[in-house]
DNA sequence: TAAAAAGACTATAGAAGTAGTAGACTTTAT
DNA sequence: ATAAAGTCTACTACTTCTATAGTCTTTTTA
């Protein structure tokens, strides 16, 4: 499952997409709009920033704004910042690899070979999506390709 | 992430199916052979047996065996009885749908949409391979297909 | 140049979920 | 009758997630 703070991050994206092109948007506004907690939603903007995803002014008259083209914002990437690895296990991940506890031989082992298979099915949906998909997704009723 | 609840169910059915053809295998054996906390695994073993996948009998001489071919044991399967849902946000689940806390309009969430892409792409992995696959895929390289 | 408007950063608290343990009970074979 | 199994429920410790609080820094503008 997603984290919140995840998903409070894709809809920040996607509002910050939206608004594109405006002057810079307060966190304030942004948390009203999108009903995140304010606080929560300051440290999820705070770790994209830190990302490099979004730009951030301080000041009167500062706020947040998207770093990258929408299009070039993809949600595979996205996930690793807020929920770490896209694998469902350690072992299969491609960048948070790590040894399972319970695995002795990882080589031949049946459940990770099938867990990569999983993870790149996952991410050949993941890492083609970009929050401008998303946004395009939320009007039509398909899009992509 | 998988649960070690889930790693250990698929651990144990691969090793019952491994099993398949002898007397059945006590809690205790299995647990040692396949590292598992053992009162851990008694708590599986049962929710697996509840679930119909496995046949038990107490009493001296007694154990878990396999209720079914190890074929027609998918993983998706056993991922929902210890885990839950496979999709990564509530609405976008096939078996457990629940509306997003955060989510006004479900129609046309783009989110949701993508994600319910994600699932598909995860079960068309999941729901077709078997404990059966899983052990095959222990000895060779490569299998499925 | 002071005040106000913003973000930056760190710490902490409460809630929920995960992993594991304990113990008493039931069934079955010998 | 006894011992060898599984059944079932409760509980505890630990970790992670969600959220909040507070202080500090930067920037604009009156």
């Amino acid at each position: 499952m997603l984290s919140k703070k995840t998903k409070y991050a894709i809809k920040a994206l996607v509002a910050l997409g939206k608004n594109a092109g405006n002057p810079p948007m307060q966190i304030v506004r942004l948390a009203e709009q999108e009903m995140i907690p304010r606080k929560f939603l300051e440290q999820i903007l705070l770790d994209m920033r830190n990302a490099g995803y979004l730009y951030s002014k301080k000041g009167a008259g500062g706020g947040y704004s998207l770093n990258k083209e929408p299009g070039d914002i993809y949600l595979a990437d996205i996930l690793r910042i807020t929920d770490g690895p896209i694998a469902m296990v350690p072992c299969a991940s491609l960048k948070f690899y790590r040894k399972c506890d319970e695995c002795h031989d990882e080589i031949t082992c049946g459940i990770r070979k099938t867990f990569i298979d999983v993870r790149d099915a996952t991410l050949k949906v993941l890492a083609q999506t970009s929050i401008a998909d998303v946004i395009a997704r939320e009007t039509d009723g398909n899009f992509r390709e």
